[in-house]
DNA sequence: TTGTAAGCGTTATCAA
DNA sequence: TTGATAACGCTTACAA
């Protein structure tokens, strides 16, 4: 492995005139500096990050931690984030394991976007403590060092269920997901409307899912046993309402004319089948985190919650 | 950042005995184990990887590296490289930057997995001369140091022909991709079942495309403007073929009634629209993928080109 | 403008 | 069974 001291000896000059010339300082002669980087080229140098980061104690290096493979949508986030991270010379850790703790260091990496469920909030607020740079995606914790990323969730869906009632929609029916934030928001909003337009729900008509399509597609089988079907299905994701889509149309009940839908996601499968859902902005959301994080990283002292707006997407499953 | 010295000053020992505890050596006496393992916790101590990957010049990590976040099938991907790497203690640094050449280096990562065209073979050449171990999906090249991962697409594309023409197919089109090797293969089977069927195809029945849904879209809209509609469409990827299903259907022309479809891929999008296709095992080959660069990296030579056998998936969209 | 030398956290060698 | 010491490749005062 061709090291500084290879280049320095065959250049013959010192190794921190070479380390002088390969960070851009402006205190080596033009001839020594053109010399230098010429036998970097012949002897293809590529600096030993290790050495660099014992050294720095500066990995240069962000992480991205996730865990749930089944929605696609992570592909955008990873875009938006290593967009972000290379072009302010970043690199960038994917980490798809639970024990991601011990990455969680200074020494290894700068600073992480969480968007593990399964990572507790106890050792984010340990970590935090120790100063090391945090952006929580899709969980808030108000606490310093850490600043959470949401989706503000709860005004598109109110403007959701606003113009589904202006639509003509009356008698909903709700299938929910896992329980978080996110969940409750959706939820909320769904409530709210009904309430104020005086439109009670039947507790028959609220549904829980898993977030997972085939959820969806047994909610909508026990939703077609009941005596009338409600006008409408409102899903708290994507997935969920194309499996009710496929349970519906496996037994006859047409979309929109019998029953109308609607999901929460904006997946490339719902834009495929028309499904009226809600739009998460998610390349943006990614880029917006690799950002502040690196900002935090390089001193901001950002801890603020940021909300991210989310729009309705009509389509062909509600009329 | 607590090190291995201040481990060491607490408990009375020296960082040499330190690091022996750590590595699991057996030159240490019970009691002072069971004693640094203690104020390790205590002090939740995490080794400095910069340090460790310095002196050892082994940084326990591998490199995944692509490119087309158009195509979800890199989530299950990277499912199967990441469930291999952390069963064996691996770390994985995912990269979708071009410039990825400066990681490929013992210095920063062992070895890498390369699913991105955008690196030349040229570039790969360079690195396996230097032993530096990589595993090339999709792409064969046959030297020492490179071990190619490919997908067998030309037996299932000739039992998908095969089957075709046992269900009544005659009048065949084709949507090709870009040009790549498994886009060649995928096409030479279909046009040597054909030859052999003797069933020629028309110049004019021959589209190509992108590999993404917009290209299929367009290609079924001219496919549209000819006078006799083909039986049956054969797309090289599911995605364009989602595509044309798109605009048949927006023009009336009904699946599989008035013209067969198939792909090739086996998305999740396939699954619901019902469109026969090719499976590919994209766990699994990640999966594979992991294990061949990490057992040559632990030393195993072994670069002869591994061919992944895919299967048919009769759907729907296929009488 | 360039060079010398110390030190980052770890491991490995060798001596005690 | 333990400890002292050198070394990995790099950066950075500080000296020349």
């Amino acid at each position: 492995m061709v090291g500084i001291k290879d280049i320095a000896k065959k250049a013959g000059v010192s190794p921190s005139t070479v380390s002088n010339v390969l960070n851009g300082r402006k205190n080596v002669g033009e001839e020594t500096r053109q010399k230098v980087e010429q036998i970097c080229r012949e002897m293809d140098y590529h600096p030993n990050m290790s050495g660099k980061a014992l050294k720095t104690g500066d990995t240069h290096t962000i992480m991205f931690n996730f865990s749930d493979f089944d929605r696609e949508f992570y592909l955008k986030i990873i875009r938006g984030i290593s967009d972000y991270a290379y072009a302010k010379d970043y690199d960038l850790i994917i980490c798809t394991n639970k024990s991601c703790e011990k990455y969680m260091n200074k020494t290894f990496t700068s600073g992480c976007i969480m968007l593990d469920v399964r990572c507790s909030d106890s050792m984010l607020l340990k970590k935090a403590a120790e100063k090391y740079p945090i952006i929580a995606m899709d969980r808030r914790l108000e606490v310093p060092y850490i600043k959470s990323l949401v989706v503000n969730n709860y005004t598109p869906e109110r403007e959701l269920m606003e113009g589904l009632i202006e639509r003509g929609y009356r008698r909903f029916a709700y299938l929910g997901g896992i329980e978080s934030e996110d969940n409750s928001e959706r939820m909320k909003a769904f409530q709210d409307v009904l309430a104020q337009h005086q439109l009670p729900v039947r507790r028959e008509n609220y549904y829980t899912g898993d977030y997972r399509e085939k959820s969806g597609y047994q909610a909508a089988k026990l939703l077609m046993l009941t005596e009338n079907l409600p006008d409408v299905l409102v899903c708290a994701n994507d997935n969920m309402a194309i499996g009710a889509m496929k349970a519906f149309k496996e037994n006859g009940v047409r979309v929109p004319e019998d029953i109308g839908i609607c999901g929460f996601d904006n997946t490339e499968m719902a834009k495929v089948m028309g499904l009226t859902t809600v739009d998460i902005p998610n390349y943006e959301r990614g880029y917006l985190a690799a950002q502040y994080l690196i900002e935090n990283i390089d001193g901001a002292e950002d801890y603020e919650t940021f909300r991210i707006t989310a729009k309705v997407k009509w389509r062909s499953s509600t009329r």
